[in-house]
DNA sequence: GTCTATAGGAGGATAGAC
DNA sequence: GTCTATCCTCCTATAGAC
């Protein structure tokens, strides 16, 4: 795999990823998108083999490195007897914040977001087979910590909280950071809100 | 304005609900649109002026009818001593239930959340100036009844709910209504599952 | 109001030179 | 690996007959 960011790999990768975020996948063009990266038309297809494994590989990128995060913090804390849901919150939560707050990183949300609104099967099924299995993890840990929930319950709440975090995530409603306030300040902030209002939800009565 | 289900510009919108629903507004052609609405090519122009007038009709057909009920629902509850939390999230929720359970309408809530996802400043604008009182009104119904939240902590909060409702409502995690459940009854349910997450949500600590 | 036909341009993909 | 040139399909929009 390539990781340097100066091949024309990674090149068309971000350029497509800020295109996709900005524009959409139909609304992107390949030749928007390769001359915002410097390459040439013919580069996407000579790489990638053509613009749906493109849109695969840039979820890829990101995702490798999200969900890592988000499974080695969970492992951590995992079935453990003094693990609170806001740990198993903070887990799924932090790594995408992270991610969302970083320069190269930071359309990707948008980028997710889009994916959910598209139903596009394709795409899911890509998500579903490749990282179905963080979701599925979580979930395991969800349950634990709220033993009282049924599972149609439990897989509802879930969704709500996936759904608010990528709206929230996506910049959507993003609060602007005040100059007074640190980068990271500011991520520790946005991270309280989001787990205390997640925990509140998957809480409730 | 045509109101009758049988016009030419009401066999286009419903038409154009579901492909952009399906497909996205780039995604979905006016060819394809046409000729599933069983009307010329031509049509759309003739009635709409271009396909972005048409995509904003889409919008206006469903939100006036929407929004109008959600402005009954709270007009009822807003500034009464015992109105509670739950009363004000079902004035905003049922509405909207109603519509995405309708035959016809079951495919705009899609197309609500791709327009969330789309990030379009035109777009935005248009769904702004005609419909942002509605939010304005709830967020001072919710603000009356959370006097313990910051302004900031309480828009926080309503852009959550916002994107939960938005999630779950576009259909994407919307549990299966079961054969021994009627429809009216799973919306029953689906409100309540809603309600009871938002409300302990807003409520968090 | 509704049709056919077409203008005029952008799209993804590829062949073949370098 | 990278380029140019090009194929062919599809798009929105409109002109003009009926």
């Amino acid at each position: 795999m390539q990781t340097s960011p100066h091949t024309t790999k990674e090149r068309i990768l971000t350029a497509a990823e800020e295109l996709f975020a900005r524009h959409g996948f139909d609304g992107a063009s390949l030749r928007q998108l390769t001359a915002a990266a410097g390459v040439n038309l013919a580069a996407v297809n000579y790489h990638f083999g053509s613009k749906d494994r493109l849109i695969e590989e840039v979820f890829r990128r990101r995702l490798d490195q999200l969900n890592g995060h988000r499974m080695t913090a969970l492992s951590r804390i995992a079935g453990q007897p003094q693990t609170t849901l806001e740990d198993v919150l903070a887990a799924f939560i932090k790594p995408a914040l992270e991610l969302s707050h970083e320069g190269s990183g930071s359309l990707f949300m948008r980028v997710l977001a889009r994916a959910f609104a598209e139903h596009d099967d394709t795409l899911r099924r890509f998500l579903s087979e490749n990282y179905g299995h963080v979701m599925r993890q979580f979930t395991v840990e969800f349950a634990r910590l709220l033993p009282d929930l049924s599972k149609e319950e439990l897989y509802w709440r879930v969704d709500l909280v996936t759904g608010a975090l990528t709206h929230a995530m996506s910049g959507f409603g993003m609060i602007q950071r005040k100059s007074d306030v640190t980068e990271r300040m500011h991520r520790e902030q946005t991270a309280e809100h989001l787990i205390r209002f997640a925990a509140a939800g998957l809480n409730a009565p």
